[in-house]
DNA sequence: AGCATATATTGACAGCGGTCTATATACTGC
DNA sequence: GCAGTATATAGACCGCTGTCAATATATGCT
């Protein structure tokens, strides 16, 4: 418990089913993704899609942005590298920009 | 909640502070490790020990070999793939073989 | 066989995390 | 201001998971 770990703290941000599938819309669409837009894919509830989006917020893996009703989400610009550094110092793995 | 997706499965297996620790050493070590040198970096009992590295081996993250009383662990060979295919699914991110 | 060491299993407990319903807040348009 | 819609928060419930002490299994050695 208690993580402080900040590559533990990315990955248990990510791993979690509705999350993933939260990130695979993100990573999949060329722009930003309205929030309305994540609950038809996860067959959770609003508030259940909301607490997700939250998580992800706050592990900083997501921006928000907002225009007017909506709230568009978009892929943290250094999610890939954050990525990337985990990646490194489990396997050396290489990865592009 | 039911994964399913071995995606998740494979990151869920992954972010816990213990499992990750082990999966560094292992990462970092030339060769197999003992499963006593485990004990050592993480300042938890032997049976949690052995309850980590359960689930490593049960998500196939991990191999092991005996050698006598000894039982030495490894990173699974197909692990880099594995993990490169939840990146590329996340962020288009390339890694080598 | 009997003892010593290494690893795994069992069973119990506590805390965390995901989910829901109900409610609150924020914004738009009339 | 009021009504309607979009998103977030509060609070409760419950299953899952990490942890431990105790015990079991496996191997080697004498």
């Amino acid at each position: 418990m208690k993580s402080t770990d900040p590559d533990v703290e990315l990955l248990q941000a990510i791993a979690d089913p509705v999350r993933l599938s939260i990130l695979r819309q993100l990573a999949t669409s060329p722009g930003s993704v309205c929030a309305c837009d994540f609950t038809e894919c996860c067959t959770v509830s609003q508030p259940t899609v909301s607490h997700h989006l939250k998580v992800l917020r706050e592990a900083g893996v997501v921006t928000t942005e907002r225009r007017g009703t909506y709230i568009y989400y978009d892929l943290a610009p250094d999610f890939s590298r954050r990525w990337a550094g985990v990646g490194a110092s489990l396997a050396g793995l290489v990865a592009l920009a």
